[in-house]
DNA sequence: TGTACATCAGTGAACGCGCGTTCACTGATGTAC
DNA sequence: TGTACATCAGTGAACGCGCGTTCACTGATGTAC
């Protein structure tokens, strides 16, 4: 995933191309949550980063890349913090079903630059098949990685789940639908509940009672 | 809704004008799903129409007035259609509550370039507060408009539905999350028996059966 | 129905701007002694 | 640790293109008789 191809690059570069690259990566996702996929230009993301067109042309080959490299940079990282904040839920003594839910919620950041973000990329990756992959490989990703918590999680409560990946797809689904409607009432609290009751409604329908 | 302030317009215009707004706004429809919304630029659309860009602006003052215009009248039109489809499956009759979802799904149509241009609405207008009101809006109709439809179809199979705006608020997430889903995956049968699936828990978690 | 005229709607050329992309160059960084 | 040198990374100027926006103009459309 990252720019090296076949042969062991040694180090990454220096520590100058290193920060440079971070630096780029992070106007690229401020620029692009803000202006929008389409209307970011190399020119604004190298003003944002306090570089000068040069350097982006220096580290990278396209905008497209860029976006990609920040992408799945961003993804990775919060995957591995909800992943974290699954595991500390399932140890912690939670109260019943609908407070693990409504923590579970709490762990995911509804950011909405990154939804922003999430948005663009879905559209850009319908009109990319490349791009369709990767998304799919990250959903794929994301469902592997938390179901095994939500599963543990729910097996506390009593509950079996007999198709983890149905109910993972369904979350994700879930997830994705009620936070536009959330970020886009953002004063209601309404959307919230409603949210959560969603949730709640999903983890019991996808789950059975366990026997004994 | 319509470009005509307060007082009355007469004739809207010549037809000449009629019919080149509407080629204008065709176009906009095909370049918009194509492009995206940043990348979409009044050359191309008026190049698809067929026209110079003089005419738009003789129509238009922006592009973002375009596409709100073409967006409402796209899904206004949508909205009439799934609404008529809802009519006939309420009347018609249906085998069981499976049966009425998978017919209700098919109704909606999954159409790629709607939804694309339903993503960068979605982004675009994240980040315009006036759109996120019309937006918001749309959903109240679409919600008001379609319900009670659903709401006589499941009374037919004996269930009541005790909150019909929560139901309609998950129906839409739902639906929303979904078809990204099933759009990234064309191919995948998975995809859209999961979500056949998940419309049917929804349905039966947000109603309850009638007594007697 | 036909003709003459007035108004309207789209044309196409012109101007300028913002940006993508390239590249010779310079200052920063790392290495060898 | 300090110095000399080689390489590397970002600079900034230059070029050209695509496009937004304007506007005088012309051909199309509608109206009055």
């Amino acid at each position: 995933m990252t720019s090296s191809p076949a042969g062991t690059p040694a180090r990454p570069a220096t520590r100058r191309r290193v920060a440079t690259r971070k630096r780029l990566l992070g106007a690229a996702y401020e620029v692009f949550a803000e202006e929008g996929f389409g209307r970011a230009t190399v020119e604004r993301v190298c003003e944002r980063a306090g570089f000068t067109r040069g350097a982006f042309y220096s580290n990278f080959t396209s905008l497209d890349e860029l976006f990609l490299a920040m992408w799945e940079e961003r993804s990775a990282a919060m995957l591995a913090d909800v992943g974290a904040a699954l595991d500390a839920i399932s140890v912690e003594g939670v109260a019943d079903l609908r407070d693990a839910v409504r923590r579970l919620l709490r762990a995911v950041p509804l950011d909405e630059a990154w939804y922003r973000i999430t948005a663009e990329f879905t559209s850009h990756a319908l009109r990319t098949p490349a791009l369709r992959r990767v998304m799919a490989a990250r959903e794929d990703a994301i469902v592997a990685a938390l179901m095994p918590a939500v599963v543990a999680t729910l097996a506390r409560f009593g509950r079996d789940v007999p198709d983890p990946a149905a109910l993972g797809q369904a979350m994700v689904a879930v997830h994705d639908g009620t936070a536009v409607q959330v970020l886009m009432e953002p004063r209601s609290r309404t959307a919230r509940q409603r949210r959560t009751d969603l949730f709640c409604h999903i983890v019991l329908a996808y789950s059975t009672p366990i026997e004994g």
